[in-house]
DNA sequence: CGGTATCCTTACGGATACTG
DNA sequence: CAGTATCCGTAAGGATACCG
């Protein structure tokens, strides 16, 4: 697949892109807010807790459990159960978690980037409602 | 913000990830599957109009507007409206949208390269929760 | 500590019908 | 063609309480 845009490239609308199905797919499972953040968290800090990673997240405890339940099924973390008292249970990024670093690391800077920019366009959009409604 | 995983760097469990909540925000606008979708196809297409995006991501006509209205208040879209009869609507990246291409296209790329891998995990997960379940 | 279970409210999102 | 308006079912997600 080439995601790159090429200029003389024309949409055949008798067709639907075979590919935005199968992304979404993908992105349904792994792609939501909270998973992405997750393996950010991972990715920057290493193998964390679960309390950690709350804390971290601000992520509710039902969110955090469902999530990471997923992204271990799905294979981009691992589990680690240690029996002592208190319990203490470590995630991490598998191979496969490791792989999804890079394009989630670089959707996190750019989304660090233009938070700015973005506000930004806004503000703008809506002062030219503001001034159309009158 | 380095998102890079340093081997040395331990979370401090009292604060939280001052960044992930900023994250969080800019992927709770732009982040959602839509969103992402409409982006990749003007990436791969170019310029489309509003009929040509609906048949080609199978989104329904009341998401796609609600999308592309996003889109273009937090200016990674453009609108352009050709008054003819039958009117036509253009849509097309702006810069901030162009910046956006490059960290999703990279997650575009992941998705595809990685479904059936993912599709593997989860078939051994739940046949080992097939397995203890006996 | 690291979860599950339950409840409840909001947001997502499809189907359909109508408009300039 | 390119929307908007309405209705309605489902799923996301927080709050709280409880368990091993």
């Amino acid at each position: 697949m080439t995601l790159g845009h090429k200029k003389g490239t024309t949409m055949p609308d008798t067709d639907r892109c075979p590919d935005c199905s199968r992304i979404n797919e993908v992105l349904s499972r792994v792609g939501d807010r909270w998973s992405v953040l997750v393996v950010i968290s991972l990715s920057r800090y290493g193998v964390q807790r679960f309390n950690a990673l709350k804390k971290n997240l601000g992520i509710s405890q039902r969110m955090l459990s469902l999530t990471l339940k997923q992204l271990e099924r799905d294979g981009l973390i691992s589990r680690t159960y240690h029996p002592t008292i208190p319990p203490k249970v470590e995630y991490a990024l598998t191979p496969l978690g490791e792989e999804f670093r890079a394009p989630v690391t670089a959707l996190g800077h750019w989304a660090l980037d233009n938070l700015r920019a973005i506000d930004a366009a806004r503000d703008v959009y809506d002062a030219a409602l503001e001034e159309a409604r009158e």
